[in-house]
DNA sequence: GTGGTCTAGACCACT
DNA sequence: GTGGTCTAGACCACG
């Protein structure tokens, strides 16, 4: 599973931690039934405090989204919540509304932004998902 | 002054409110010497606490965007920090770099995340900025 | 840490602190990595609203006197701005100036103000620092 | 009348210019009966608000230090409260006693605030006291 | 346990 | 009217 980190964000760690389960769920990159992390695994991987991992997989698992096999680890739900990708579309599109409306303040053209997100959709085909926290700024 | 709080978005109304400031300062929106609302004003414009609006403002004139003059309002800084321009626009790529990063996990492609910009930069031109709260999720 | 507010003096118990944080950081009293005691537990010694201190460390934070590491604690900053111990003695000279000024207003001769002074340093020696809250007026 | 506000001490102006009035009806450099400036001229001397001057003058007339006589102007009360210089003197002790403490943070030796004290004690009485408001720092 | 956000409200300082 | 200080207390995020 990949998640990446970003502390300069300032966006709280948990919920960057859990919007990218969710996203992930809810685009079938993990599948109902796969074994995610264990929350001792995952908290290294991301140099977080264990509890901030078992706070979100607690969470996660009221949503419906994680279920925790008591000593075996905690699994993708089999019965996803309805819906989820229709949801996760509609935040994107949020979030796409506020950059659009940043770039508008910030003097930014279409044209440069069409050119950055290229940019971007191809560099992060070349060099997919790294693993590990990464400070970008 | 525009600025839109998502109480949705998971980031601190303090930060969001922060951020569009800075943002508008940046990018001469609000230039050096505008008189911006009142502690109270825009607390009752976006229905949050008046503290909330006062430790914003602390917050930037510490960082000499702002300049509080007491009994008399809240101004831009007539001597902005330099580099604010460029600083902005690098957070600004990191936005997108996310948001690029997203696009990627739920399936939507270029062309789609292309199409959702221009619509947005049409509709956002048509109709400006809104003043009020507004709840999007 | 030793901080002593004095409600009589008329200065906002917030810049007392400050002021006195500021002090020991800028005369190495206080250590670049030392930890200083937390929001909760100043403001029980001082018998001040947490808000309070909070607020005095978030400023001091952004000043670049202190860092604070979310669920640790607040330390001195590593790299303290410089210049820190000339400020604070020029701070102290006009402080100096003033109570001159008030002296000889006072009708008080300067060999009376500087037994007053010997004997301060004297006792301030002998009996160190308090640390509770103590009226003085 | 003379006194001299420090926007830089961080003292609230409405303390400066009542403690300075105090301070001089207490050692008799002004007496009582001595009229005092208008609100509006000391309001132009020290370049402050009207109002300010207004606060300063009503709350020393409910200490019954000044008396406010209808269309004559202010004036230094009669009878005026006893031991003022004593209890005057007493919150000097307190000014000295921070000042001291401060200097020891500040690794200050007894003889540098003995010689900074001279200085200052013969350099106020060759340039005596100006009228007008003065940034120090 | 730590710091951080936010609300609510009183009272003060200043124009 | 403006901003500023301070209290009180709830709840969140992080280790």
């Amino acid at each position: 599973m990949f998640v990446r980190i970003e502390p300069s964000s300032g966006i709280p760690i948990i919920r960057q931690i859990a919007d990218q389960i969710r996203t992930q769920c809810a685009s079938n990159v993990l599948k109902p039934g796969d074994r995610i992390p264990s929350v001792r695994e995952l908290a290294a991987q991301l140099a977080v405090n264990p509890n901030t991992i078992l706070h979100v997989y607690e969470r996660l698992t009221l949503e419906g989204i994680l279920e925790r096999r008591h000593g075996e680890g905690t699994f993708v739900a089999q019965a996803l919540p309805s819906n989820q990708l229709a949801q996760q579309k509609e935040l994107f599109e949020a979030d796409a509304r506020r950059l659009v409306e940043k770039a508008r303040t910030l003097g930014i053209t279409p044209d440069e932004l069409h050119n950055m997100i290229d940019t971007l959709f191809q560099s992060q085909a070349r060099q997919p998902r790294p693993t590990r926290k990464e400070t970008i700024r």
